[in-house]
DNA sequence: CTGAAAGCGCTAACAA
DNA sequence: TTGTTAGCGCTTTCAG
């Protein structure tokens, strides 16, 4: 079986190759009798178009990169799944990449998907980004580039994001309004800037609330399900009195929820729990965890319309960057439903 | 910032770009001064060899499409996790599709894959898969093809499955163990050959143990959450009598144990429940749920394996295909620990 | 060890 | 409405 190009479909039919190439591309100024021939031909001889040959030949690859942290998180899968669910539909394919919260392989997902003359290149950053060089590149080549969830907000490029701030500070009013008063929020030591926020939304909610900040009831570490039951041995055995917990993401929640029930300490009506991130766990556990939904299917559809829009545009990089910052959900469940009176 | 090719590292050099060429590919003829020269202009004057060009000339891409249902099933997006990871650290790029279940996206997924001249492609099909012509097309021109999990069996192409016999015979095995005796199992109505092995092995399981078949004991539904507790609700409505509940899989399991616990049945005790698939969910909720693990991780790192080595081969339809089948783990939670005697 | 030259399969400007 | 022609940027064979 050997490849079917259109030259063969030309031969076949004793018309040039080119008039073989404008039908198939429906053309306008080929007659309907001759489109309809060759796309006869064509599917008689089971050709399929070259888009290597064509992407070569004109520049677009209809191909646009994806690199995300992992897979395994369900956040960035279900992120993905949204992208690729729009982009698909405006004819477009994604290649994927992880960078598995690595720097290095960051740099070198980035660096293939320039070599493989992408479209254009959706990114959410590894956790412990510090060096915006190859970004920077790829906006210095006038490439489309477009963030989701994790930024760079100081380069000059489109992003959509949820409101982490405001997601951490309706997180900790939620708990203030339930009743709680000494409430720990658990963060992360590491640089993405997420965490931050929602640290700096803890503690203004606080503030707001007249609450004072008591450096005590800031815990950090790397998340994790066993890191949240760490830190609620930690703060038992030092003997901090505390009746809420705030964590960075719902599985480090989740830890602590699991080592309060350990500890025989009732949810909510000694400690209230309140996660982030909405994963699909947090309704069926007993108690049901609140938490913070990110809106994972509207950031991707937004990440790809926004996306679609620059590279319809033309001109990536002469304007201010569309900046677009999701509302954060308050999902409220069972685990922070208030403090026995 | 105009595109840099070898010719312009060439020129600058005052040698031939295909001297460029294969200093930039390592050719062994090429002297290791020049080598360096070369990569040390490529390097300064911001050279990104042009990947769709060399594919096009060399008729390898160094990509390959994967295809599966839906990102948004954590059973998928763990398996792209592997097959990602493995392909990536040799030099493979991947191309992702999703069918959502659609005959007809699975189709053009297929053909953007085909036209986009993947080096081979990784699919898993969608539930209502029924004609075949299409994944033939891909064996007749002789690219390599790999399934997972959900596989055309009759088809001449290797795949890596777990053994969902073997799942439902030990699930149900584990149930008669624990004590059951009078075991539903939900089922689907749908094509898809694994679900039907799954209820063979119910059947098998049952049989090697003396237990009677009884037909009011199998439900055919499309499997979710809602399901689950419609399967409940009319089992109890129509006063079957039942002590146990094999679900096709967890989040119909999920739903089940969610009805049980608003009709205060109690779980293990007066009904066991076992899921299939060992989501995310299963260790976290109350009571924990048993469940079949499908080893998703292992299941993306032999699909890549074993698609690499086909890639290797080269003539790949010659032999009779390779089939790996991995086997189910049964994971022993709290919902199925045995009725009250 | 390096150069010359052909061509992968298509797009698109220009001609007719 | 169709044909002619010139590449896109690289790989690769054949010469030297």
């Amino acid at each position: 079986m050997k490849k079917v190009t259109i030259l063969d479909i030309a031969k076949e039919l004793n018309i040039t190759f080119s008039t073989v190439a404008r039908a198939l591309n429906d053309h306008p100024a080929i007659s309907k009798s001759t489109k309809e021939a060759v796309k006869k031909t064509a599917e008689r001889l089971g050709y399929r178009k070259n888009k290597i040959a064509s992407s070569l030949r004109s520049g677009k690859s209809n191909i646009v990169g994806v690199l995300v942290p992992s897979l395994d998180v369900s956040f960035f899968s279900s992120v993905v799944h949204g992208i690729e669910s729009v982009m698909n539909q405006h004819g477009y394919s994604i290649l994927l990449y992880q960078s598995q919260e690595s720097n290095r392989k960051e740099d070198k997902g980035i660096e293939t998907l320039l070599n493989s003359r992408v479209d254009g290149i959706i990114v959410s950053i590894a956790i412990n980004r510090d060096d915006n060089t190859i970004f920077e590149e790829i906006i210095s080549k006038n490439i489309p580039l477009t963030f989701f969830d994790r930024a760079l907000h100081e380069l000059n490029a489109p992003s959509v994001t949820i409101d982490d701030y405001r997601g951490g500070y309706m997180a900790t009013e939620h708990l203030i309004q339930a009743g709680y008063r000494r409430i720990v929020h658990i963060t992360e030591t590491r640089k993405l800037s997420n965490f931050k926020e929602r640290l700096r939304g803890y503690m203004d909610a606080l503030k707001a609330h007249n609450i004072p900040f008591n450096e005590d009831l800031v815990l950090k570490g790397n998340l994790s399900l066993d890191f949240g039951k760490d830190c609620v041995k930690d703060l038992t055995s030092r003997g901090v009195l505390f009746d809420a917990i705030f964590a960075l993401e719902d599985f480090t929640a989740m830890g602590v929820i699991q080592q309060l029930k350990a500890q025989q300490i009732k949810i909510p009506e000694e400690v209230g729990v309140i996660g982030f991130a909405n994963e699909a766990f947090g309704s069926l556990v007993t108690p049901s965890l609140s938490t913070i939904d990110q809106q994972t299917h509207l950031m991707g559809q937004e990440t790809a319309k926004l996306f679609l829009a620059m590279l319809q545009e033309g001109s990536f990089y002469k304007t201010a960057p569309k900046k677009i910052t999701l509302d954060p959900l308050l999902i409220i469940r069972a685990s922070s439903k208030g403090p026995k009176l």
